[in-house]
DNA sequence: CCCGTCAAGATGCGAC
DNA sequence: GTCGCATCTTGACGGG
């Protein structure tokens, strides 16, 4: 049992992502945009099952996936508390009592040694104090990207070179987008899993409606006006004749009620 | 600006 | 308590 027999019930199984009622766009979009809850911009995967039999329409809804809106806050802040450490100190965290220094005073010292250029070309890691990444933060949500201005202006107000901020906001651009597009990733597998059982279901319904219809008279079942036909196969799906030109009329006559097969993916 | 990558520093955890 | 190791986080860099 193939497809074939499938277009000569009349009934049409047809798996893809519903678009809203205004059938505006089919993109599927991933835009990592901040403060947007994942899989914003997704159509709505959907099964559908229609009986092309009369008035008759059986349709399954499309299934609707929500997701709760994730915390745009994506990232640990309690990180950057931590103290930024000397080379020569074996673990900080064995000395925490000790830390007397400021966060201030750190940073002071921390752009000073940044801005000194001792020689050595050696990556120096900086970490940032809870009040700078706090400030970013709110930075980054208001915009995600800074113009010169703003990127000056802020370098200046956490002490740090532009340079240092302008590598800060690309870094959490991407990190950002890296985190939606796994959210985005986990979503997709659900609504991939979903998709599927809900595919073996109306198979398993499609069956159970071809033998309702074949166990009918022939009069019975479809009445001329909604006779389809198959655009790549050219065949009737309505499942009576065997050459095209013998119930192609159907489809002239009736162009409004040709439904399967507008979508051309939805061929057989 | 984005992307891939490196690497410093932080953190967690088991062994002793 | 601390040592060693694995893993994670994140600042920085180079290339496209």
């Amino acid at each position: 049992m193939g497809f074939d027999d499938i277009c000569n019930t009349g009934l049409v199984l047809g798996l893809g992502f519903s678009s809203t009622a205004d059938h505006k766009s089919k993109k599927i979009t991933t835009t990592p945009l901040v403060g947007k809850g994942p899989c914003v911009g997704f159509e709505e995967p959907s099964l559908t099952l229609s009986l092309i039999s009369g008035d008759r329409t059986y349709e399954q809804q499309a299934i609707k996936i929500s997701k709760d809106h994730q915390s745009a806050d994506l990232y640990r802040q309690d990180s950057a508390a931590s103290s930024y450490s000397n080379a020569s100190v074996k673990r900080e965290r064995d000395v925490g009592s000790e830390e007397t220094t400021t966060e201030v005073e750190r940073l002071s010292s921390r752009v000073i040694s940044d801005e000194d250029d001792d020689g050595s070309n050696a990556r120096k890691k900086l970490r940032l104090t809870k009040p700078q990444s706090a400030l970013l933060e709110e930075s980054f949500k208001i915009h995600s990207t800074l113009n010169p201005k703003q990127k000056q202006d802020l370098a200046r107000e956490l002490n740090l070179r532009p340079r240092q901020v302008e590598v800060w906001f690309q870094n959490r651009r991407a990190r950002t987008k890296l985190k939606q597009t796994e959210v985005d990733c986990e979503f997709l597998k659900k609504c991939c899993e979903t998709l599927t059982d809900e595919n073996r279901r109306l198979h398993k319904e499609l069956q159970e409606l071809k033998a309702l219809k074949i166990a009918q008279p022939l009069y019975m079942q479809l009445p001329a006006a909604t006779l389809t036909m198959c655009p790549s196969c050219e065949r009737i799906g309505g499942g009576v004749g065997e050459t095209p030109s013998k119930n192609a009329f159907t489809i002239a006559q009736k162009p409004h009620l040709y439904s399967p097969f507008n979508n051309p993916s939805a061929a057989c």
